[in-house]
DNA sequence: TGGCCAATAGATAGCGGTTAGCCGTGGGAG
DNA sequence: CTCCCACGGCTAACCGCTATCTATTGGCCA
């Protein structure tokens, strides 16, 4: 989130809510979900980190004051050793895995059924991903996002099918013995 | 993390220490990154919610006091419901998507370039996981996951082609105009 | 027997993120 | 004129995670 501000503020100054509407913006339809609250928290810690200075600009006189914030040197070096970093998030199929593992473990569910109904979950947020990217420019901006979207829900969903035939494979062998 | 430690309990009462254990074998050489003092501050919540009991269980008689956690009916329910459930992680890929635009916009870096990069990151994380997949039992526990993580590292690859095209496009335009 | 060390077991502080909700202003609908 | 809603900003409370600290015990070695 704080990376995700600087980098906003790497472009031009701007005020909390000018911030939040431009990341949604970048973002696209997956930038719904943003809390417009976190802002105003992540500008606090990044000023009081010195990486950030908020001046009161008073743009329209009765409008309620607005703080415009831009980098400071050290915020610039922070930005640009974000660009550095050779990051990435960490694949997180350890809950449903371990969903897998509890169920049949615990004989509460079959696990077959919920890698099924885990299938037409993916599969009706890959039409709704791909639904979406007819609304954007392809291959730009928000659109080449969801392009990464549908290929994650692709790879997701050939997994599916992997742990549908383990686990298919050991019902038989509980039902066979 | 909570869902996590209950599953585990579903299957039988452990204390703190044992949960660890259990789920690092469970997760395999992706469990490895886990924080045992978590288990504890969850164990502490759970019990705070109702949903798990624990009682203090001398085992061997000199050895410090450990306490066997329980799952409480409550605690059966939220499982149950957790079973239930059909979500999955959102995809993060905005902060890739964010590193590009603000890169692109403030001049800082050519993202030709991160993306070249972050190719480099990405294969060699695949052929970790790869390598790491020869340990464990193909199709099965951890190497099933292991799996899922290389199908996704894969997905990803292709949409880092995706990203250099789109902005290896932009650079010729700018180069050009 | 005494001393050290690793493993076991647990607790705590602090950071970052998320959510819910409050406050004041102004503009428009009724 | 009143009421309601959008805007802009903020606070409080919670959750998850990590790092770090303590304490006990068993094993090893001298």
């Amino acid at each position: 989130m704080q990376d995700a501000v600087l980098a906003m503020l790497a472009k031009e100054p701007s005020h909390g809510y000018h911030l939040h509407a431009r990341l949604r913006r970048s973002l696209g339809p997956l930038g719904e979900s943003m809390n417009r609250g976190q802002i105003y928290v992540t500008l606090a810690r990044l000023e009081r980190a010195g990486l950030v200075v908020g001046e009161r600009a008073d743009g329209l006189p009765e409008r309620p004051e607005r703080k415009v914030y831009a980098l400071t040197p050290a915020g610039q070096q922070r930005v640009a050793a974000w660009l550095a970093e050779v990051g990435w998030p960490k694949p997180d199929l350890a809950e449903f895995h371990l969903k897998l593992a509890a169920a049949a473990a615990a004989r509460l569910a079959d696990p077959v059924e919920l890698v099924a109904a885990q299938r037409r979950e993916l599969l009706r947020r890959l039409r709704e991903a791909q639904h979406a990217a007819l609304a954007e420019p392809a291959g730009w901006g928000a659109g080449l996002l969801l392009e990464g979207v549908v290929l994650r829900l692709q790879a997701d969903l050939r997994w599916l099918d992997a742990c549908e035939r383990a686990w298919s494979k050991v019902d038989d062998e509980v039902e066979g013995g």
